[in-house]
DNA sequence: TCCTCAGGGCCAGAG
DNA sequence: CTCTGGCCCTGAGGA
């Protein structure tokens, strides 16, 4: 089965109708060019450019590169160039074309995941940079993908890496900001890049190997929270202006900002970065009179979900084009990975959730049940979803639905159970309140989205149970957040 | 202390 | 003149 509109050389068309089938088809072969070899069974795509498709001369900026795009694209950082595309911003990105458009060029390097970030501000020599870990990781993981096929590897062979080094640097939180900012930061999880779907401009080019049709309003339905709340603010990033990722779909030139990223390492949707986040009172919480934009306080922290879904699907897109074609991933791999990947988003928006930060914890652990299958979990999954959709949640109900699965005072070696107790009874407080004013007629909406909450926590108990069973099978494809969270929890 | 390797600078060549 | 890209230097971090 081929990847539908896949083509390194041009943009993915992104079908929001076609998600589901657009991962199922990530297990087939790609119809991207075939992956040679090297005689001693490296694949050829190891040396090659994902930018042009020279021979690489090291990790630079953040991924693989040759040597002239490593040149070009400190360049075009360093000097802040504005290029502009005379054709369709699509042109084709080879060896012998890469010359022709800058503007197609320096997207491309964006959009396979170069990081204008590592570009150094001060122009100091040498050195290691931030992204070591990354490199590392990288590293390892091309390693295990080339010697050890993953559904093959041993079990402690993926533990003993897992342990070794943790997943770090793909999901830099630095790369999952949605950072008002930063006009021209395209890097994302796992150097995977998309259209933000609430930016609205049909017309408007899209950069990427993974394209969202901009009228992509609702997310795609694989992902379990996916979906779920109501748009009803299509026009939400635009008013706040904010454009995550930096893409600024609104001009076809790339206006290269300034170096100041050191002072945008804090994300900016981190509360604490947020004026709203100095009227917090973290001794109190419960006590404090809410504050009329405390949801608002907690949607700041809030990544799009359809970016979320994208950006999982676009990286599993890529991963599958690059692999070979007997190393491709099968249906459960492409449900861990996406699983990872969605967890990383996850970890982070709670790292990043000004509430959890108050948060002292050991150890999470959870409580186990067994006899679960795969098919009894997708059912009750899409039960659930559609219950959820049935409800139209906006982003507020949405947000704090999440944070009341977050937090959750039964979970062990928590050690301030009373200020998780007090947290949650806060963002009840909030949810009913937003629910009564928002939905006067239908009082009963604030009760009816609590009963989902002990249906959510009990899937979760059991994705994990029946993951952790397939972990101790040895089927979980590669060393991941995942198999280490699953392994954590249950040693 | 040495080695590795990624970022920066230099400069000849191309257009 | 600007841009490109190959080569070399630098220096933080790891062994």
């Amino acid at each position: 089965m081929d990847l539908p509109d896949y083509n390194p050389q041009q943009p993915l068309v992104y079908n929001p109708g076609r998600y589901r089938e657009d991962l199922l088809s990530l297990e087939g072969p790609s119809t991207s060019p075939e992956l040679k070899t090297e005689p001693d069974g490296r694949p050829e795509s190891e040396e090659s450019c994902p930018i042009c498709g020279d021979k690489v001369s090291g990790y630079h900026y953040g991924l693989l590169t040759c040597e002239s795009c490593k040149g070009f694209f400190k360049r075009s950082v360093q000097n802040n160039k504005l290029y502009t595309c005379v054709e369709h911003q699509k042109c084709p990105m080879n060896l012998s074309q890469r010359k022709r458009c800058p503007f197609c060029r320096f997207q491309k390097c964006l959009a396979v995941g170069m990081k204008r970030e590592a570009v150094r501000a001060d122009r100091m020599r040498g050195g290691r940079n931030k992204f070591g870990p990354l490199y590392r990781r990288d590293r390892q993981m091309k390693q295990q993908k080339v010697f050890h096929h993953p559904l093959n590897a041993p079990y402690w062979m993926k533990m003993e890496s897992t342990q070794t080094q943790r997943p770090t640097a793909p999901h830099d939180p630095h790369l999952m900001r949605n950072n008002p900012t930063a006009p021209l930061s395209f890097d994302a999880l796992h150097h995977s890049h998309v259209h933000p779907p609430a930016v609205g401009h049909p017309g408007a080019p899209v950069p990427l190997d993974c394209n969202l049709n901009a009228d992509r309003g609702l997310a795609p339905l694989s992902l379990p929270y996916s979906g779920l709340y109501h748009r009803s603010f299509p026009g939400y990033l635009q008013e706040k202006g904010e454009m995550p990722y930096g893409y600024s779909s609104a001009t076809t030139n790339y206006q290269i900002s300034d170096n100041s990223f050191t002072a945008r390492s804090t994300p900016a949707s981190s509360p604490c970065s947020t004026p709203s986040s100095s009227t917090r009172t973290p001794d109190a919480p419960s006590s404090a009179p809410l504050k009329p934009n405390f949801l608002d306080h907690l949607l700041e922290g809030e990544q799009d979900e359809g970016q979320l879904c994208a950006k999982v699907l676009a990286s599993l897109q890529r991963e599958q084009a690059n692999r070979g074609k007997h190393d491709r991933l099968n249906t459960f791999s492409i449900m861990c990975k996406m699983a990872d990947q969605t967890l990383f988003g996850l970890v982070e928006w709670a790292r990043n959730s000004a509430l959890f930060k108050e948060l002292k914890i050991e150890v999470m652990t959870i409580v186990s049940q067994a006899g679960v299958t795969l098919s009894s979990l997708v059912s009750r999954t899409q039960d659930l979803v559609s219950k959820l959709k049935a409800f139209q949640l906006d982003r507020h109900e949405f947000v704090c639905l999440k944070h009341l699965v977050l937090f959750n005072p039964d979970v062990k070696s928590v050690q301030s159970r009373a200020q998780v107790e007090q947290t949650q009874e806060r963002v009840n407080r909030a949810l009913m309140e937003h629910t009564q004013q928002s939905h006067p007629r239908h009082s009963d909406k604030f009760g009816q989205l609590l009963l989902r909450l002990p249906e959510v926590r009990s899937i979760s108990l059991q994705v994990e149970e029946y993951l952790y069973q397939r972990h101790l099978l040895g089927d979980l494809p590669c060393n991941s957040l995942l198999t280490e969270m699953l392994h954590t929890k249950h040693s």
